[in-house]
DNA sequence: ATGTTTCGCCTGGGTGTCGG
DNA sequence: CCGACACCCAGGCGAAACAT
């Protein structure tokens, strides 16, 4: 994803060559600039009548387009000159445009939000792995703004990344809740296996297993309330999104994603009583199945499984019944996380 | 080698201000 | 009124430094 990139969000380091070099200003190419409506021909006047000398402008040496600087080559066309003083830059076409943002942003006319805007959602495309911050760095745009762009284009690779890399050029996870869950089993499984040895298997950081650990030993989930709440949130956009598809049911509980929630949980998968729990759950969260079943019952029993459904039926709902009854922490916090969520 | 602490950065939420 | 922005804060992260 990053082939021919920069590895992190700052262009700055190798990539722009210091020598100025005189260059004709007919073999340059006006094009992909981050301004949506064009340069602006006063400024490019302005520039010209100003008799001072204006510093070199950018160019992208392997295709000899502008990076930075339109307006000064048209001042230099204006006052009648052939050549212009260039700084090359060696990069790629997609770390030129970047570039090209990012010296806009920082001086001369001021990118319009709509150029920079545009800009971002650009970036997201190109650069899906920058954080939001990096981009905001970038573009001129709040961070905010940058993740609410991000939210509302937000589709195929850029949906997909589950990691960022910051402006510190350290990659952090959006949400390490899946890192997490992996390193509570593994500690279970490996009670004697040093931090860093579950931090490698897990692909997290050992400060990361540190802290589940603390939480297995304090009887907490492993992924901290705030992150089950964003990945509810996710669900629940997924669902909103999808329109109330089949595993939806509306006011009621959405039996895949409670299931699969379950599933994730490392003290229920890691008993024996978790694991029955789990499968006896698990045959009847498939709807789609029940009419299948229907058809493969014999004419001799159909009276029978019937029976045998509501007699199941009725131990469900004691056993739902009971379990409402003891309204412990654990139930109480899960219970908050979805109506939170909710 | 391992566990712990520290540092700088991240996201997301909340609140208030400002300008189109 | 709404969107963008600037703050502030909490909680979380990876990496490095430090202590044992």
């Amino acid at each position: 994803m990053m082939e021919g990139t920069s590895k992190g969000p700052s262009r700055k380091s190798g990539l722009l060559d210091s020598d100025v070099e005189s260059v004709s200003v007919a073999s340059l190419v006006t094009a992909d600039s981050p301004r949506l409506a064009g340069e602006n021909v006063e400024h490019a006047y302005a520039i010209a009548r100003s008799n001072t000398a204006f510093p070199p402008i950018i160019v992208h040496r392997s295709s000899l387009r502008i990076i930075d600087g339109m307006h000064r080559l048209r001042a230099a066309v204006l006052q009648g000159r052939d050549e212009i003083d260039v700084t090359f830059f060696d990069g790629s076409e997609k770390d030129a445009f970047i570039l090209a943002v990012e010296s806009n942003v920082h001086h001369g006319l001021p990118l319009t939000l709509a150029d920079r805007t545009a800009a971002a959602e650009r970036i997201f495309k190109s650069h899906p792995e920058w954080s939001d911050r990096a981009v905001a760095a970038a573009t001129g745009l709040a961070a905010k703004t940058v993740a609410a762009i991000r939210r509302r284009s937000a589709t195929g690779e850029a949906a997909q990344l589950h990691s960022r890399i910051g402006r510190d050029g350290k990659v952090r996870p959006v949400n390490n809740a899946e890192g997490r869950r992996r390193a509570g089993i593994l500690l279970v499984q490996n009670p004697d296996a040093s931090l860093r040895e579950i931090a490698k298997a897990a692909g997290i950081s050992p400060g990361t297993v540190r802290d589940v650990r603390q939480r297995l030993r304090r009887n907490e989930d492993p992924v901290p309330l705030r992150q089950r709440k964003a990945e509810l949130k996710t669900v629940q956009k997924i669902r909103a999104a999808m329109g109330g598809g089949p595993g939806a049911t509306g006011r009621g509980l959405d039996q895949k994603a409670a299931m699969q929630a379950l599933m994730r949980d490392p003290q229920l998968r890691m008993s024996s009583d978790g694991r029955l729990l789990l499968r006896l759950f698990a045959v009847h969260v498939e709807t789609r199945q029940r009419q299948r079943l229907i058809k493969c019952i014999p004419s001799r029993w159909p009276r029978t499984v019937t029976e045998l459904a509501y007699s199941c039926a009725r131990e469900w709902y004691q056993f739902a019944k009971q379990l409402e009854a003891c309204e412990g922490g654990e139930t109480a916090d899960s219970e908050q996380v979805l109506e939170d969520a909710g």
